[in-house]
DNA sequence: AGTGCAGTTGACTTT
DNA sequence: TAAAGTCAACTGCAC
């Protein structure tokens, strides 16, 4: 008996039906399609996995079934891992062409590629992978980086046509892998999964929030009304960085006030800059695992469960630290500076590896994208020997941006009865304070687990002494040979009209 | 009104 | 997207 021939769309971090360009070609060509996502057992499990992730990426998948059933079309959401969906698929019907985005992630999504890849090949079956928000694979330097960028993120947006594809009817040997293997009661105060809230957020951005986004992008409350909120949107694709790219020159295009536009160009120049970290992780994706400049392997060796665990739970005794990894918890969001700021104090002051927190912020943000998630952390952690140190001080940084402990009072609840003063600096409380506050320094609320004096001092020399080092520096010019963006200044800097 | 001085601000350098 | 140190210029005030 001969098979019925279809082609399928892989579904992964590109959750989205619109400027989809898998999608289009599939439909280019017509036909009986399977429109498939696959819940992955390995993934599921996986250290950068968490439930909060997967109800987002049910509720953009829920999204698009909608949005295809007036077409008699589905996506269909498969357990299980994805080469034995696909041999169990090819013993029933004939697989012609996959297409999917390509994906810089993880190790082991890039492993499970690579056994794809394989897969395919031996089957006589094409797998076409479309380029994913403008990110070069096997490129070796920057050269023409810049250029080639643009260029795609200037492209026309792919309008798929459903009604030239038919979905095929999955074989009754499949229906078993249908069952959506995870809790469906939402979880409140995580941002909502689907094209349809993406585009809400980046409409109202464009529309009304935009203009403080440069002068509220580092205050802890002021930056979550203020910026645009699409980083989750953006990492599992219910937006393509075309579309924002494109909506945000539009924008800008039509602007006349000096302050909106260096707000709006502050925006795009980030969306580029987030282009430059996922090329980077894709060229260097064995920084997942390793330090980035391997000279820094020999620092940082012991580990301290206590002190880790005190910055996992929030209990380190500094305010906004602890108020900044609570509300990371609780909403999967924080704004650039208090990410840092983690980051900072985890591997400076508390000098740990930094593996297993990137792990557990992974499971933390909503947004997590590898590609600048990795990057990141090395470059705030120090060990890439090109940049220069950011050692927070997070008393300085509660002082500055943070002026009223709005932010800590909201997440430190045990510090909101008390004065302004003592929230920032709650181990200053006299013993008059204590008892006219009913406050117990160090009951109530940890005294510092660290002196941050001291440990910033440790950190300064250790790491000015590292860049020294001619292992480190010249690791560190390998890697800027390959990953500097040395095409032109401000290479991130757009701008329009004369 | 000019001088001395402590304290502040900002540009720049060092770690 | 750092923080701390240095130094000169400036400010406010007392005398």
């Amino acid at each position: 008996m001969k098979k019925e021939s279809l082609n399928i769309v892989w579904f992964k971090r590109d959750l989205r039906l619109t400027d989809h360009e898998p999608l289009y070609m599939a439909c280019q060509q017509g036909g009986k399609v399977l429109l498939a996502y696959f819940w992955e057992p390995s993934l599921m499990k996986d250290a950068h996995m968490d439930s909060r992730l997967l109800q987002f990426i049910k509720e953009s998948l829920l999204e698009m079934q909608e949005t295809l059933a007036p077409y008699q079309l589905r996506v269909e959401l498969l357990t299980g891992e994805v080469e034995d969906i696909l041999t169990e698929l090819s013993e029933q019907l004939d697989i012609r062409t996959i297409f999917s985005y390509q994906e810089s992630g993880i190790g082991l999504t890039f492993q499970r590629d690579l056994a794809i890849k394989k897969w395919v090949k031996s089957r006589g079956v094409r797998w076409i992978e479309a380029k994913m928000d403008g990110i070069d694979r096997g490129r070796k330097n920057r050269s023409g980086w810049r250029d080639s960028m643009l260029r795609d993120l200037c492209k026309p947006i792919f309008t798929p046509d459903f009604r030239s594809i038919q979905s095929i009817i999955l074989p009754e040997s499949l229906h078993k892998r249908r069952e959506i293997p995870i809790n469906t009661q939402r979880v409140q105060g995580f941002q909502q999964g689907g094209e349809s809230t993406a585009n809400r957020y980046l409409n109202g951005f464009l529309k009304k929030r935009f203009p403080d986004y440069l002068t509220h992008i580092s205050k802890p409350e002021a930056s979550r009304r203020s910026c645009a909120r699409i980083s989750p949107y953006l990492a599992w694709g219910n937006l393509s960085a075309r579309q924002v790219f494109q909506k945000s020159m539009y924008k800008l295009g039509e602007l006349k006030s000096h302050k909106e536009k260096r707000a709006l160009e502050g925006f795009i120049a980030r969306l580029l800059w987030r282009g430059h970290f996922i090329q980077k992780f894709e060229m260097e994706e064995r920084i997942e695992f390793e330090n980035m400049n391997a000279a820094y392997d020999t620092i940082r060796l012991d580990w301290n469960e206590e002190a880790y665990m005190a910055w996992e739970e929030g209990h380190t005794g500094y305010p906004l630290v602890d108020a900044a990894i609570r509300c990371v918890t609780e909403t999967g969001y924080l704004n650039f500076r208090l990410r840092a700021m983690l980051v900072s104090f985890l591997t400076h002051h508390l000098w740990l590896d930094w593996k297993r927190g990137a792990h557990f912020l992974a499971r933390m943000f909503l947004d997590i994208e590898p590609g600048i998630h990795y990057p990141q952390f090395h470059m705030q952690a120090a060990t890439t020997g090109i940049h220069t140190l950011r050692i927070y001080n997070p008393v300085k940084q509660s002082l500055e941006h943070d002026q009223e402990a709005v932010f800590i009072k909201k997440w430190v609840p045990e510090l909101s009865a008390l004065p302004v003063h003592l929230a920032l600096k709650p181990w200053e409380a006299t013993h008059l304070e204590e008892k006219l506050y009913h406050f117990r320094k160090g009951v109530d609320y940890p005294m510092p687990i660290v002196d941050i004096s001291q440990t910033y001092q440790h950190a300064q020399k250790v790491l000015w002494e590292m860049k020294e080092k001619p292992e480190v520096k010249s690791e560190a010019s390998r890697l800027m040979a390959k990953h500097v963006n040395s095409d032109r200044k401000n290479w991130a800097k757009v701008s329009v009209g004369k």
